[in-house]
DNA sequence: CGACTTCCCTGGCCGC
DNA sequence: TGCGGCCAGGGAAGTC
């Protein structure tokens, strides 16, 4: 399930390795899962110029004031392929013996090759992935819709304050979840802020105090940055586009650690759902 | 408008 | 061993 830290980390491994280079030839092997109808002609011969993140979203920025997005959404994986079929990490290549990955699988839905004979592999188990061409208007109104950057100056208290204040009946962790609110949290960053800032995950927006909104807009900030810095959470099918996992999955205190007791008051952690969601929360400590 | 429900999709897991 | 049923879940779309 990559979410922001999971995208940053793709994003920062994909900018070393394929700026510069230009799309040739493309393979779509699931039609629904690419827009517009001709994408194929469209991303010819464009040259990559940048690659950012908005939200969960990779952007891929082309001359000529194209974009391509590219959305993991759940098994999403994007892996980068130099020219001798191997995952290059940063200059360094693995073994691609190691990873599956590196090769076109059952699970490749989309093939991006570049002029220089290195290649994009579109892998994702369960086809909710997407990719998308669209200008600059495009862009800019996909993003309108989404909320603020959790990593931005724009994330003040005040604006963290405004968003619980619109929405004063939604769960916390629902509300960390609404994406045109705040872009980027998924499950595993809502529960895991949740639990370091002591907040109950069914509490109501507007029953949180001043003393715990300032204190979950901190633990999100450093739960995100955090998990940056540890290459992202690898849960089942994340990778970067090196093809490494991430090992934020060691530093996880409560998701998918249901029935395991609770690093802070060795309470056994509670499993519940939230807005449909599997919810994970030490229900001693979070109050 | 906000809140809630359904749907997409497939592998993995459970019980029989 | 095989098989049906159910679950995970980001986010769009539909309903109330």
């Amino acid at each position: 399930m990559p979410e922001l830290p999971e995208v940053q980390t793709v994003v920062n491994h994909l900018a070393r390795q394929i700026k510069g280079k230009v799309f040739s030839d493309c393979q779509i092997k699931v039609a629904k899962m690419v827009s517009p109808k001709k994408f194929k002609v469209l991303i010819k011969n464009s040259k990559v110029s940048n690659v950012l993140r908005r939200a969960k979203m990779i952007v891929i920025e082309l001359a000529g004031g194209q974009y391509l997005i590219v959305h993991l959404k759940m098994t999403g994986q994007l892996v980068y392929v130099n020219r001798r079929g191997q995952a290059a990490g940063g200059g360094h290549p693995i073994k691609s013996a190691d990873f599956a990955i590196t090769r076109p699988n059952k699970f490749t839905r989309i093939i991006l090759n570049f002029a220089d004979g290195s290649r994009l592999l579109f892998h994702d188990i369960r086809k909710f992935g997407w990719l998308k061409l669209v200008d600059r208007a495009e862009l800019a109104a996909i993003s309108r819709r989404l909320g603020v950057e959790p990593l931005s100056k724009n994330f003040t208290l005040k604006k963290f304050q405004d968003i619980l204040e619109r929405r004063p009946n939604l769960k916390i962790k629902q509300l960390l979840l609404l994406q045109e609110l705040i872009a980027g949290i998924g499950n595993i960053y809502a529960d895991e802020s949740l639990f370091m800032a002591r907040i109950n995950p069914g509490r109501q927006a507007k029953s949180l105090t001043s003393a715990e909104i300032r204190r979950l807009r901190s633990t999100i900030i450093s739960k995100l940055k955090e998990a940056i810095a540890f290459g992202g959470t690898s849960v089942n099918t994340f990778v970067s586009s090196s093809g490494r996992r991430g090992h934020f999955v060691e530093k996880l205190k409560v998701y998918q650690r249901s029935g395991q007791k609770c690093y802070r008051c060795q309470s056994i952690l509670t499993k519940t759902v939230i807005g449909g969601r599997g919810t994970v929360y030490c229900s001693h400590c979070q109050k």
